[in-house]
DNA sequence: GGCTAAGTGTAAATTAGCCGACATTTTGCT
DNA sequence: AGCAAAATGTCGGCTAATTTACACTTAGCC
């Protein structure tokens, strides 16, 4: 019983649904199923053997610290995402750690060893699993393209188009993203100070694009941004 | 002898080093045996069949253009680097092209849908190739950390550091880099404005850090900057 | 309920670096 | 050799956005 749940939580990613039961029995060596709640930090580089992790339910953000000591958001963690060492290289210098967003989270997680087993014996999923970093990748550049040839305000309205999409309720041109980010963290995200952050959103709400609280953010229309 | 000429110029690259004659040979329909020489621009997206290309000589730069006319540097290629789609997904939607910058490329390229049959049949191949792409990404995601945390100035000397590094000759604490991009290429590269990196290559000649003319760079003291 | 910390809002000073404009130098071509 | 085009060098004005600084509001906890 315990074993199908494993069996279950890992077929649920699209990643997997081509694989056997069998298959997926062999990386049941979930060791972890983590719950953690709001603003706990969970470690996960450098802290023991090498996994992927599955976030199941809620939302984190994985944060890593430079050099001199500020603080930058490497990625936003969605319900369905992997993260950890996807590239299936271990690197220890880069100190990183995720914290959680939403109210409560579970995580699942299988050794990087086991996973690397799996591919070797099924090519299939090793396509699946290249073309699967290859999007990241390809996710990454042009976040990145955006970031580097946009004005802050172009990034915000990029950022908040990429976020209703993914994750908004739209009814009619209406539509409704549940908000789990400080303003803190959206500018991080944008790559832009706090106070302009701050301004560019109330100069959004002056202008009808937006309708912003803690709790959520309303974009009357999205064809308008 | 032909057929050997092409199994040796993949064999060179470390990727395929574990392949067999015969394995190799599935994927010699290395179709594209290209030279070009300095200026010409090589197209390869949206032309004809998927491809992955090896570069065997010289280098070039990977030029896509946005919506807005704007010419972004996406990739400097070296001898031995692969190119192409290396996500093995074909997108359509950017153009993108390929310039020679030094006096003469050789490249040659095989098919996509031929690489993935060899990776089916060779699961080893196939993980080695995911670390490939995942420290590809890793690469990506790093530059682009610094494009966005650091000043102009910190960029331009990371950059340095990184390409004496990868193709500079080092006697000593002196390296010499042979310079086959133009100002506006490096500019490009640490996205700042023409007349920014000029001032900053400048002020670094004053300060004898750098030796700087059209065919080589050289750094007195790499442990310097 | 009241206190503290985190999050939000606003404004002014300062600055990095973009942009336009132009002069000079070098390269490649016929 | 002579010309055009590309590459390099230099200068201020301009502006987006960071920084500093402070007031207000909300959430969470004892």
């Amino acid at each position: 019983m315990y074993e199908d749940l494993k069996y279950w939580y890992l077929r649920d990613h699209k990643l997997f649904r081509t694989l056997s039961y069998s298959q997926i029995k062999q990386l049941c060596i979930i060791t972890g199923f983590k719950k953690a709640s709001k603003g706990e930090i969970i470690y996960f580089s450098s802290s023991d053997v090498p996994r992927i992790f599955l976030l199941k339910k809620g939302n984190i953000k994985i944060v890593s610290i430079d050099d001199d000591g500020n603080e930058t958001i490497k990625d936003i963690i969605q319900k369905g995402d992997l993260f950890g060492e996807l590239t299936l290289e271990t690197d220890n210098k880069v100190e990183e750690y995720a914290k959680v967003l939403s109210d409560d989270v579970v995580i699942c997680s299988f050794l990087m060893s086991d996973f690397e087993d799996l591919l070797l014996r099924n090519p299939t999923l090793a396509l699946s699993y290249t073309k699967f970093v290859g999007l990241k990748m390809k996710r990454v550049k042009n976040s990145y393209a955006n970031l580097i040839s946009k004005d802050a305000k172009t990034r915000l309205y990029q950022f908040l188009k990429d976020w209703a999409e993914q994750e908004g309720v739209q009814t009619g041109n209406t539509v409704t993203i549940e908000n789990y980010l400080t303003q803190n963290d959206i500018a991080q995200i944008i790559c832009t100070s706090r106070q302009t952050a701050v301004q560019l959103i109330n100069e959004m709400e002056i202008n009808q694009l937006l309708n912003y609280n803690r709790k959520e953010i309303i974009i009357p229309d999205i064809t308008k941004l």
